[in-house]
DNA sequence: GACTGTAGTAATCGTATGATTACAAAGTCA
DNA sequence: TGACTTTGTAATCATACGATTACTACAGTC
């Protein structure tokens, strides 16, 4: 509850009321983050996203103009939260500087479990570097990321790759759900608790399990 | 060419020869993991595939069934010669141990290049955990790479974690197609120079660059 | 209270795609 | 040679999905 991600304002959605297109837009990525981030770009569809979002298909598509649009418009929305939850966690750290600042940003990275689908569909993004639009965008969302840890928190290249490295094992272990297998599987178990050494009950406690599957 | 990567002996497909149904589910496999590492398990047709492969969409699906089972297939194809790349490289340290264990396997891994799609599709694997039999089969994988680094390595846990997430970073650039942009944009440029620290050049030689995009 | 712009949906369309069926050609072996 | 198996394709199907069109309802304003 601390960290920048839970303080995003959700539309309220009571029944009945008509938002302005923004809002609406707003709402939309929020759910198309939680769809693409499950199923993938290709894998999601525009009605799945508005049923989530409690909108008609056709609304979705008009919305954004197309499906790569939203994609794109979803990633971007994606990589606002996440550079904004990093800046939140850097100047924390500028003040009342008890904990190092990698830590802090490395619990915000994690933190942002809380946005459902935020990992995972930026993993979707990197790895279609193939695709024009999408593979353009993708690799710019990188860079901002590398720029952020070399000019905003001084990080050399070295520090800067680790850093990457540790964010891109996150993220892989949150798309594969080991979260799911955990205490029954004991190699799971084992996996698990080395890749988030510290955060493990946080993370066990914000990530959905079996069941649960959005 | 020194790597076990390469030694593969490819299925040769003289035009008017028939090939056994292993043979050709061999072939095919090739082809599929090209296909799935450049669009993803959805967004790859099996006629894409079966296109690559140099046979007709239906023969693809009643070898390997379907789709999904296709996709199974290609991960575990792509574990094994992961693995197999990696025993190589430990008993080739174990011998002639003039360069680190960690090294050697670290270029084994960014050596895998050469199987086009093996890293991209594998990374494609570790997103899919929503998906009952594609997620559990992926996290298994990753359990099967977990356990080499652990057991036949013997790192500790610690180790372990980073070598995983140099990893993930590595397929990460790879499915970003950052090669692409290797050279015109300076941003990019760093960020790759910073990534692949050691072996630069070998990776802009094998990987494919712009126009080509396959 | 008609007029206009915006939010939103129902119905529908075209197409891409995984799968199925039916059939042809090649190989094998008595 | 003839029966049988295996490799392989052409044609086709059913369906899912992104997009388009045509329409409705609500809100503000003059």
């Amino acid at each position: 509850m601390t960290s920048a991600a839970a303080s995003a304002p959700d539309v309220v959605d009571e029944p009945g009321r008509r938002l302005s297109s923004d809002e609406r837009r707003a709402q939309i990525i929020r759910a198309a983050l939680t769809i693409f981030g499950a199923r993938g770009y290709e894998g999601a569809t525009t009605d799945e996203v508005a049923r989530a979002a409690g909108v008609s298909q056709p609304y979705v598509v008009r919305l954004f103009g197309s499906k790569e649009n939203l994609f794109l418009a979803t990633i971007g929305f994606a990589l606002d939260q996440l550079l904004s939850a990093f800046r939140v966690a850097l100047a924390a750290s500028d003040d009342g500087g008890e904990r190092p600042v990698g830590k802090r940003i490395g619990e915000a990275y994690v933190d942002l479990i809380e946005v459902h689908g935020l990992h995972q569909t930026l993993a979707h993004a990197y790895l279609l570097g193939s695709n024009p639009a999408i593979g353009a965008a993708a690799r710019q969302g990188f860079v901002r990321v590398w720029r952020f840890f070399r000019d905003e928190m001084g990080l050399d290249a070295e520090e800067a790759r680790t850093f990457l490295a540790e964010g891109m094992l996150i993220s892989t272990m949150i798309g594969l759900r080991i979260v799911d297998d955990y205490g029954s599987d004991p190699q799971i178990t084992e996996l698990f608790r080395a890749c988030f050494p510290n955060k493990l009950p946080h993370v066990l406690e914000v990530l959905p399990r079996n069941e649960h599957r959005l």
